[in-house]
DNA sequence: GTAGGGTTAG
C-alpha cells in the first residue's frame, strides 16, 4: 500500500478541524506525516502551530516553529503571540530578540504582543528600548501598538508618559480609553480611572460595556458607593448593554464598599449567574465576617449544579480564616487536595489562607509543618500569613526563623519588615526593632503611608495621619476631642504601647488620636446622613486602638460604622465589631 | 492569514 502522495493543505484542513481540541491527536497526525518521509508544507506547520499556540502547549509549538524553512514574519508574530496568551512574557520577548538579531523586518502586527510581553516582564529598560524599535520603524502611530505601549507604561508607574501617549494619539478610540482606564485601576490608580471615564464623551465617543465595568471595579477599590451606583444608572439609562460581566463589577462593587446586603439582593436577580457571581458573593460573605452564609452558598453553589473554581476556593477557605474555623478549613482544603481535578488543586494562595487560619487560631506549629509540606516553593504571602500569626501570639523565635525565610523571597516588602519590627517591639526588644529600621533604611525601602477615605456627596475625602489639610480640620479636631473625653468616661483607654498586626509605624508626632482612621470617622459623624453608615476605607490594616475607638464611637453616637481594611471588613454597631474581635 | 480594552482571587 502506498502513503498518500503528498499531504496538502485540503488533507490536512478537516483533520485538523476534528482534532483541534485534542493535543494528542494532533501530536499523532504530525507524527504520520513525518513518518511518510514527505517534506511538509510550511502552511501545515503554521495551522499546527496555531493549533498548539491556543491549546497552550508551547513547547510542542516552539519545536515546530524550529522545523520550518525560513520562517516569516506572520509566523514569527503567531509565536510572539502564543507566548503572550499563554502568559510567557519571557519566552515571547526573547523570541522578539531573536527575530530582531537575525534582521527579520518586524510589521504593524508585531509590536503589540511584544509590547504587551514588556509590560508583563516589568523591565523597564527593555520596554523602553522597544519604544525605540517601535519609533525606528515608523510603527508608533498605529493605534494598537500605541495603545499597548501606553498600557506597558501605565504598569511600569509611568503615568506621565502614557498621558503623553494617549494626548498625541491621533485615532484616540474607545479602545483606547478603555484600555487607559482599565490598566488605571488595575494598577491601583482608581481616581485616574474614574476621572478618565467622565472625560470619555469629549472625543464624542460613547463609553461602553467595558468602559464601564472598569468604572465600577474603580469603584469598588475607591469604596465609592454613591459614584458607583450612579454609574451603573446611567449605564443602563443610555442602554449600554449590562451583560454578566458587567452585572459581577456591579456586584464586587456592592461587595469592595461593604454592601453584603446589596449584593446579596442583586445577586438573587442576575440572570445568568456564573461562576464569578458566586465567587464574588462568597468572598464577599467572607469578607464581611459571615462565614456561615458564605459556606451556605457554596453549598447551594454545588447543589444548582456549578463547579467552583480555585477562585471560589479561596472565598471558603478565607471564609475559614475570617472566623476561625479550623476543622472546617482543613476539611475543605482536604477536598481540594483529593478532588483528582487538576484546576482546583491547592496553589499558593491557598496555602497561604490555611496557613493564616492554623497560625491565628494557635495552631503555629501545625501552620509550620503545612508549610514544610508544601509541593511547591512556598511565596512571601505563605511566609507572611505565618509571621503575622507570629506576631498575634508573640512567638519571636519562630517569627525570626520565618522572618528569614521570608526576607530571603521577598527581601523589599515593607510591612513584612514592620510586623518583624512589631513582634519585637512587643517583646521589649528594642535593640532588634532599631535593628529593623536600620535595615530598611539602609535597603530603601520605605513604610507605606497610611490614609483613610470616606465617601460623601459623590466625592471621596481622604485623611492621613494627623492630618490637618482637609477644610472641615478644625471642626473634626474640635469633635474628635469631645469625642473622647465621653468615651473616656465610659471605659475607653487609649492603647499607646505597640501596634500589633502590619500597621505602619507611624511618624512620632502622629499621635495615635489622630490616625487616619479616626479622622476619617469624625468627618463621616459631622458629614454622612445620620440614616446611612459611615464608610471608612483604609489602605493598611486597622490597628487595635482604631478598632476599640471605633467600638466605642458606635456606641455613644449610634452610628453604624463600616470600615474596610487591607484584608476585611469590620461592622462596628452598637459598641460591638462584626469580626469578633479576630482579625 | 495575523491586531489593541472588561468581572472573582493575589
Amino acid at each position: 500500500m502506498h502513503p498518500p502522495t503528498l499531504f496538502t493543505k485540503q488533507t490536512f484542513k478537516p483533520l485538523l478541524q476534528v482534532c483541534s481540541s485534542c493535543p494528542n491527536q494532533l501530536k499523532q497526525i504530525h507524527a504520520i506525516v513525518l513518518s511518510t518521509g514527505l517534506s511538509i508544507k510550511n502552511s501545515l506547520i503554521t495551522q499546527l502551530l496555531t493549533c498548539f499556540t491556543i491549546l497552550g502547549d508551547m513547547p510542542y509549538a516552539r519545536q515546530l516553529f524550529d522545523e520550518m524553512h525560513k520562517p516569516r514574519t506572520f509566523l514569527w508574530n503567531t509565536l510572539i503571540k502564543g507566548y503572550v496568551k499563554n502568559e510567557l512574557p519571557c519566552e515571547a520577548a526573547s523570541v522578539y530578540r531573536q527575530m530582531h538579531s537575525l534582521g527579520i523586518s518586524p510589521d504593524p502586527f508585531t509590536y503589540p504582543f511584544v509590547v504587551k510581553a514588556c509590560s508583563g516582564l516589568g523591565e523597564t529598560w527593555e520596554g523602553e528600548a522597544i519604544h525605540g524599535h517601535v519609533v525606528k520603524y515608523g510603527l508608533e502611530f498605529v493605534a494598537m501598538v500605541r495603545t499597548e505601549l501606553m498600557i506597558m507604561y501605565v504598569k511600569f508607574g509611568e503615568l506621565g508618559l502614557a498621558d503623553f501617549l494617549f494626548e498625541s494619539m491621533v485615532e484616540r478610540d474607545l479602545v483606547a480609553w478603555n484600555a487607559l482606564i482599565a490598566a488605571c485601576v488595575q494598577m491601583g490608580y482608581a481616581g485616574k480611572a474614574l476621572s478618565l471615564f467622565r472625560q470619555i464623551g469629549v472625543d464624542g465617543i460613547q463609553p461602553d460595556a467595558v468602559s464601564v465595568v472598569s468604572a465600577l471595579s474603580g469603584c469598588g477599590q475607591l469604596g465609592c458607593l454613591e459614584i458607583g451606583e450612579e454609574i451603573y444608572r446611567l449605564a443602563r439609562k443610555e442602554g449600554i448593554d449590562c451583560n454578566i460581566i458587567v452585572e459581577n463589577a456591579h456586584l464586587d462593587m456592592y461587595v469592595k464598599c461593604g454592601s453584603v446586603e446589596m449584593a446579596r439582593d442583586l445577586f438573587e436577580i442576575i440572570p445568568c449567574r456564573n461562576v464569578v457571581s458566586w465567587s464574588t458573593m462568597i468572598a464577599g460573605y467572607a469578607m464581611n465576617g459571615e462565614s456561615e452564609k458564605a459556606l451556605a452558598l457554596f453549598s447551594r453553589m454545588q447543589s444548582e449544579g456549578l463547579k467552583p473554581n480555585y477562585v471560589t476556593y479561596l472565598g471558603v477557605l478565607s471564609a475559614c480564616s475570617h472566623s476561625g474555623l479550623v476543622s472546617q478549613g482543613r476539611a475543605y482544603f482536604n477536598r481540594m487536595a483529593h478532588s483528582g481535578d487538576k484546576n482546583i488543586q491547592p496553589r499558593k494562595e491557598h496555602y497561604a489562607c490555611m496557613v493564616d487560619l492554623l497560625g491565628r487560631s494557635g495552631h503555629l506549629d501545625e501552620a509550620f509543618n503545612f508549610i514544610k509540606s508544601m509541593p511547591m516553593e512556598p511565596d512571601s504571602g505563605v511566609w507572611g500569613a505565618l509571621l503575622g500569626a507570629c506576631v498575634i501570639h508573640q512567638n519571636l523565635e519562630l517569627a525570626q526563623h520565618v522572618a528569614d525565610n521570608l526576607f530571603e523571597v521577598a527581601p523589599a516588602i515593607a510591612s513584612y519588615h514592620v510586623l518583624l519590627s512589631n513582634v519585637y517591639a512587643t517583646a521589649g526588644r528594642w535593640d532588634c526593632v532599631d535593628k529593623v529600621r536600620l535595615r530598611m533604611r539602609k535597603k530603601g525601602i520605605k513604610k507605606i503611608t497610611a490614609y483613610s477615605s470616606v465617601e460623601s456627596d459623590g466625592e471621596i475625602h481622604v485623611f492621613f495621619g494627623g492630618d490637618r489639610s482637609h477644610p472641615q480640620s478644625a471642626s473634626i479636631y474640635d469633635k474628635l476631642e469631645e469625642l473622647l473625653k465621653q468615651m473616656k468616661c465610659i471605659g475607653y483607654i487609649p492603647k499607646t504601647g505597640y501596634v500589633l498586626h502590619d500597621v505602619e509605624m507611624e511618624d512620632k508626632e502622629v499621635t495615635l488620636s489622630t490616625h487616619s482612621e479616626k479622622l476619617g470617622i469624625v468627618f463621616g459623624l459631622i458629614n454622612v446622613k445620620p440614616e446611612y453608615p459611615i464608610r471608612v476605607m483604609k489602605n493598611l490594616r486597622v490597628c487595635e486602638d482604631c478598632h476599640t475607638f471605633s467600638k466605642f464611637i458606635s456606641k455613644i453616637t449610634g452610628r453604624n460604622i463600616i470600615m474596610r481594611d487591607k484584608k476585611r471588613f469590620h461592622h462596628f454597631r452598637n459598641g460591638v465589631c462584626s469580626c469578633k474581635d479576630f482579625w
